[in-house]
DNA sequence: GGCATGCGTCTTGTATGTAACATAGATACA
DNA sequence: TGTATCTATGTTACATACAAGACGCATGCC
């Protein structure tokens, strides 16, 4: 079985990210232990996990207020992200064993894309990503790179199921490959580069 | 009066930044909870924190363990900190605030050095580099880059009473302020590799 | 009306109890 | 000898209890 806090953790996360916990709640630990099914001991410890990775802040004797997503923290997150990434393209040891998993996982992009599965599609999105970023061999990096997801999730999920910007983001991802395919480092970082500057441009756009 | 979570924070990390707790020691929450005069619930709570800072990992049921220094978290620390601060110096804002704050901190730098107050020194020598990072205004860069700092703190303690280690920095922190007055960022971003690769060299020869 | 004050409620911060798990070492046995 | 098992001990994971802080609101006073 497991953990009562891991438990408390993935319920509060993704409740977070579905937007069902919205920005500027208020939470308190009774509640969502009694909405788990949990005491209150592991809820607070995931709260405090949670509030590390910048998903809530906690007020003393107040609550957890989940944090709203800022113009501010849009800017901040994006902007990390394309320094992370565009770092790992030029520093990632290329090999067939990171070609085959971004190949394998471009597939999957295309087979969730067509069955229109947003939700899968994002995830082998940033698992493609990931896999650049793991392959600087960084777990400082690797680690952030995750929690950044984490937050753009946030700020993105509503285009997750728009076939257009599927459609790009394939496209992106493909000449992302080919240019890992070169060996081309600079290639590479241009077409991070650019990627990145569609998406982002989108988020910044709706905020 | 301080809550009692952040006394067993603070005792716990600074008796591993300063080797009391040795990196392989294997920690348990009622002997802290002891030696800091608390209960097991706060002492918990605080190695939860130090293990999201990479500090300490908890492995049920048996304890925590403090991580010992490995060739490559040094690596990844100090990889990180390069790209951290040569992005920063090609984005921060410079005006005559931060190049008053950064002015004040040589100056305490020189005063610390003469003083032979290592200690003081290397505080302030943290401070010049962080106010540089926070002057993107990028929150996200500027939390990394404080965590950085810390797991360096204990790889690097051992030196920072070196004179000649000192007068190195000085010189090194000197250049970079100029650079940064001067407005130059091509030569601001040189400043501080060069920096930064006499700090690494350091400690990647002794480790 | 406007302001201070006190009360009730909600929420956390911390302490403590308890059961389960992990491990080491002894012991029994093939 | 080698191995499986048992047991004693240490440690956490989680639940629960309780006191104290924060806040809303009514009340009383000017």
């Amino acid at each position: 079985m497991t953990t009562a806090t891991s438990r408390a953790y993935d319920h509060v996360k993704q409740a977070i990210l579905d937007r069902a916990y919205p920005g500027g709640a208020l939470l308190s630990e009774g509640e969502i232990a009694t909405a788990v099914g949990v005491s209150r001991t592991p809820v607070r410890e995931a709260l405090l996990r949670l509030e590390s990775e910048g998903l809530v802040r906690l007020y003393p004797k107040r609550g957890a207020l989940v944090l709203p997503v800022s113009p501010q923290e849009i800017s901040d997150v994006l902007e990390t992200r394309e320094l992370v990434e565009t770092f790992t393209a030029g520093r990632a040891t290329i090999g067939p064993e990171l070609i085959g998993e971004l190949t394998r996982l471009l597939e999957d992009m295309r087979r969730h894309a067509d069955a229109g599965d947003g939700r899968e599609f994002a995830y082998a999105d940033r698992c493609f990503h990931r896999s650049l970023v793991a392959a600087t061999g960084n777990e400082i990096l690797t680690q952030l790179y995750d929690s950044l997801r984490d937050r753009q999730l946030r700020m993105a999920r509503l285009t997750a199921d728009d076939p257009v910007r599927a459609a790009d983001a394939i496209r992106d991802h493909t000449e992302i490959l080919e240019a890992v395919r070169s060996g081309d480092r600079r290639r590479i970082r241009a077409a991070i580069h650019r990627h990145l500057q569609t998406a982002g441009s989108a988020l910044r756009g709706r905020s």
